[in-house]
DNA sequence: CATACCCCCATGTGATCACAAACCGCCGTT
DNA sequence: AACGGCGGTTTGTGATCACATGGGGGTATG
């Protein structure tokens, strides 16, 4: 999901099993969960890799983002106090901070954190769960993409975020999220 | 998916590798991959066993059907030629067979295939299968609705999709599906 | 007759093994 | 120099086993 793994790197069950020291029954079982989640791809010989996206399953994981993710922040919109706005600015420094040290994964991580932070509030498990399954098929991408860039500012979308949860705004939420989700993904297809 | 097996209903590892004849290992993989979707329940000492669905969940679940459900049809609309349609009305004079003859796996089992044969146009291969994993969550309760529920009627919001794609008419269509989507499951909670 | 406790058995877990298939590198040929 | 065939080795699969744990039924007690 951050990106760890770049697209297309192979995985054998023993080595899964020798780096956690586990036998193969635990990493096969956690490959094919994450098999089944569209997170690993799995050729037709068995044999296990991350997944290399087309441009077409980019655009349409980037629109299940767009549709699921405004939802969510739609419906966490009402429940967010200051408590979790607070919250929310400082992960976005962090954020910030990422982008200056140029530290793809932690950019990544902190970025979903900040997602996540937000639609915890929604109070809808499965569309979360849903959600991050998504960004578990984009992961290796996203940082294929975020290692090429050469970005300074930290993310603009995120503080219209924050301003329009401040301001009650629903549809500049909408608005505002769409943006930050299709953004970083629009320049994703090469 | 079909609602063959009820919720709450226990399984077990050596119970489902005897149904199929095979040993521990397949049956373990296929629970494994199941519960990563949702589709069965995993409690905390690790027995397995189909979920028994909270009214708060159902309605997620359904939320997720509409949201997801007519973004995929709105894009098979352009897609949507007469074969299709044709195809449809035949899918659909099965449901109102199911309806008669009061078989609800049957019944469930035609209605997703109505469903499912629109949306494969969508060319959204993604979105289709996250749609099919929350038609594997419901699968259970759905069955346990439409077991209790005394209907003789085919259903009428499949007769508006059917009108709506010969139209060409996109916001009937939305409306439709979702009608169509909501109607069954808000009837769920109880 | 109801309730609580306890023990045995059913059940999941992780390891290991035998086997088949497929991948990869090497060598020969053209 | 490029291509194709071949064999060794890596890899996934399914079965089986030993073990720990939790659940359910039976028994004893109030």
């Amino acid at each position: 999901m951050h990106g760890e793994i770049a697209p297309g790197q192979a995985l054998t069950l023993r080595g899964i099993g020798k780096e956690f020291d586990v036998s193969m029954t635990p990493a096969r079982e956690a490959v094919r969960r994450l098999v089944a989640e569209g997170a690993l791809f799995l050729s037709s010989s068995g044999r296990v890799s991350t997944p290399e996206l087309t441009n077409d399953r980019i655009e349409e994981l980037a629109a299940l983002r767009a549709l699921l993710e405004v939802e969510l922040s739609s419906r966490a919109l009402p429940r967010a106090h200051m408590a979790l706005i607070d919250r929310l600015q400082s992960i976005n420094m962090t954020v910030a901070e990422m982008v200056t040290k140029r530290d793809a994964v932690g950019y990544i991580r902190s970025n979903l954190e900040f997602h996540r932070t937000l639609y915890l509030r929604a109070q809808a498990p499965a569309m979360l769960a849903i959600v991050e399954t998504v960004w578990l098929q984009l992961g290796p991408t996203m940082r294929a993409l975020y290692g090429r860039l050469r970005r300074t500012e930290p993310p603009h979308y995120h503080k219209l975020i924050i301003a329009a949860l401040k301001a009650g705004d629903e549809p500049g939420l909408r608005l505002a999220v769409r943006s930050d989700v299709t953004q970083g993904l629009r320049m994703l297809v090469s």
